[in-house]
RNA sequence: GCCCCGGUAGUGUAGUGGCCUAUCAUGAAGCCCUGUCGAGGCUUCGACUCGGAUUCAAAUUCCGACCGGGGCGCCA
């Protein structure tokens, strides 16, 4: 007979009133322990809930030695892992507690064993108190630890109920779960690829997939017609909040659909999730918004729209303004945008001061400056206001709603970093001026994108989306959307090209030879040439996703084991240092400072 | 690569040039306690990230490094 425990018969979260008078045996986590001198009170825990488990001599049978059970119960440690037999018992009257699936009851220990003692956890726990969780840094390398939290627990539980229910969706909708390669070829486009050396070739790589686009269009050339993935992807572009270095997706493409086709197939699955999950219905369709407009009017092309607080276009109606700026702008073909802060919360909560502080925050997002005026005895009133024609006051007043108080904002520049300021203006003051509701869940659909984006200094042509999106409009605008929540991307889809020559065509407009498309893409645009369907597909950023439905602040919180924002893994300290052999073996030299002699370096490099 | 914020016992914090032999809570250790549930009571333990500079005097000011976070760039 080799090394044995005994079974437990129940979890922590099971036994209820029902239950009294059984033989039990529980197995779980020392939370708290209450010491009254003769009696001891323990919370055991595990995932599925707390059972109070008591040490009580004397409601012990004769014959057992209770001095030798003292003894053991002494050793339960915080954080220790123990098992204990005992009696579902009733709680003494009126020590019940209500806040508690188990609280009626209690297990009186009769035996009891450490199964394995805990070091002293490096915080914690079981303190519910606002404010006492360690740094994230302590939360990380400890990660098992802070995943024992009950608020963790709850996430991963989340989390995996949710994928479970899309997946649940996606089966019974004929889609195909396919895996495809983490090892894969890089693509230069895009983001930076994690590259893995390969020993068999020395000298070359793999890439790790940004995402798998092109397994996924090689899938629908097959033949697949639905297929879908919860796909792990990998960037090496620095983190943000909500942005990881290695992130899950769920990850679709179908044949023969339009936009809508795909976007109703979103819907649908989310609706269904959310029925599931919080038994509500969900609105649908979710309503749609231009690029231009999401830029014009919001000035981001991920908007919050849970408030409203937009930005007026006045350009067009300002030509003939004398206001230097303002003339100067339109001149070089720029915008001017306005914002009001209606009364209610302008009079109140935005003084003088604060107006100059939101000018200088205004530089700092990329703004050349800011520009305001009150609304005061039925007038404008500001030191520039002089510069204005009573028709110009009269359209300003028409065209942003001015009404008695209000405080009106003025940005004016080049189109796109001046909508993109006036966007950070807006979320600034939405967020001062708490004007963002909690617990509302937006969604919307982002449309009519362009294909290119030109970049303002090289004058380069950048693909808006991905360079397999599907052109249209004398490829000036793609078949391209995204999903957004709340003010966060959480995916983005698109027809794509089917068409070799399109394809082709598209990575000449990017600026690429024939030699290096035939070079990096060559072998999936020979695939698009075996009769590709149409198609198309979208992304979803599942992290991204549950963190957002989660209310949590950071995106590593809805990960079991994140990377902070250097990339590292505390936890088990990744990135790190590999023998000299193993190099030698993928005849890999390092060009890194502290690893290498430089008196040697050029030697070695020859 | 750049900008901003932060770094005080194991954990969370107070402390803006001398009242600091550094506050409070939590924790740990020991003792007391038979109905608690973030138990309670008493005692004890335990910290200014590092290196320079200014000063009679630095946790506190300045410079630099390191560490952590937020943002810009980047993320087709």
């Amino acid at each position: 007979m080799g090394y044995q425990i005994m079974r437990r018969t129940h979890t922590c979260g099971d036994l209820r009133f029902s239950d009294l008078g059984k033989e039990v045996c529980l197995q779980g986590w020392v939370r708290f322990r209450r010491d009254h001198g003769g009696v001891t009170f323990i919370d055991l825990v595990d995932r599925y809930g707390t059972t109070q488990v008591v040490f009580d001599p004397e409601s012990l049978s004769v014959g057992i030695d209770t001095q030798a059970l003292a003894n053991i119960v002494k050793t339960f440690t915080r954080e220790s892992v123990v098992s204990v037999n005992g009696i579902v018992r009733k709680r003494v009257e009126g020590t019940n507690d209500i806040r508690n699936d188990t609280g009626d009851i209690e297990v009186l220990i009769t035996t009891a064993k450490l199964l394995n003692k805990s070091e002293l956890p490096p915080f914690e726990l079981g303190n519910q108190k606002e404010g006492m969780l360690p740094g994230e840094d302590v939360r990380l390398e400890f990660r098992y630890l802070d995943l024992r939290r009950t608020e963790m627990i709850k996430t991963m539980e989340f989390r995996s109920r949710f994928v479970h229910l899309l997946r649940q969706y996606l089966e019974s909708q004929k889609f195909l779960e396919i895996e495809t390669p983490i090892l894969a070829k890089s693509t230069p486009e895009g983001a930076r690829d994690y590259m893995v050396p390969s020993r068999v070739h020395p000298g070359t790589f793999y890439a790790l997939p940004q995402s798998p686009q092109l397994y996924k269009q090689m899938l629908m050339v097959a033949g697949m017609d639905r297929y879908y993935q919860l796909a792990k992807c990998f960037r090496d572009e620095d983190s943000r909040k909500d942005r990881q270095p290695e992130f899950t997706q769920l990850d679709m493409e179908m044949s023969f659909v339009t936009e809508k086709d795909i976007q109703d197939n979103i819907e649908h699955m989310l609706a269904y999730v959310w029925k599931s999950i919080y038994g509500k219905e969900l609105q649908i369709p979710f309503p749609r918004i231009s690029y231009l407009e999401a830029m014009e009017k919001y000035g981001s092309d991920k908007p919050d729209l849970r408030y409203n607080l937009p930005l007026v276009k006045l350009s067009d109606d300002l030509r003939n303004t004398n206001y230097g700026i303002f003339k100067k702008v339109i001149a070089e073909g720029g915008v001017i945008v306005g914002l009001n802060l209606k009364s209610d919360i302008a009079l109140e909560k935005v003084g003088r001061n604060d107006v100059d502080r939101y000018i200088d925050l205004a530089k700092k997002f990329g703004l050349g400056g800011l520009t305001w005026m009150r609304v005061k005895n039925g007038t404008l009133e500001s030191n520039i206001v002089k510069y204005f024609t009573p028709e110009n006051i009269e359209v300003i007043k028409s065209k942003m709603d001015a009404e008695e108080g209000d405080l009106l904002f003025f940005m004016a520049g080049p189109w796109k970093k001046t909508l993109e300021g006036a966007g950070f203006m807006r979320r600034q003051l939405a967020s001062d001026l708490n004007l963002i509701p909690k617990n509302t869940f937006q969604f919307h659909w982002l449309v009519d994108c362009p294909m290119f984006e030109v970049d303002p200094v090289s004058g380069k042509k950048d693909a808006y989306h991905h360079p397999f999106v599907l052109p249209y409009d004398n490829y000036n605008k793609g078949a391209c959307f995204d999903i957004l929540l709340n003010g966060y991307e959480i995916g983005s889809g698109s027809l794509r090209i089917y068409d070799p020559d399109v394809q082709k065509k598209v990575f000449h407009i990017l600026g690429m030879s024939d030699e290096k498309i035939d070079e990096d893409f060559g072998w999936f645009i020979k695939a698009l040439g075996f009769g590709a369907p149409p198609h198309g597909g979208i992304a979803i950023g599942i992290d991204r996703l549950i963190t957002v439905l989660l209310n949590k602040e950071t995106i590593r919180d809805t990960i079991a084991f994140p990377k902070n924002k250097k990339a590292e893994s505390l936890v088990d300290n990744s990135p790190g240092k590999v023998d000299d052999e193993r190099l030698e073996e993928l005849q890999i030299m390092s060009l890194a400072i502290n690893d290498t002699d430089f008196d040697n370096i050029e030697e070695l490099k020859k």
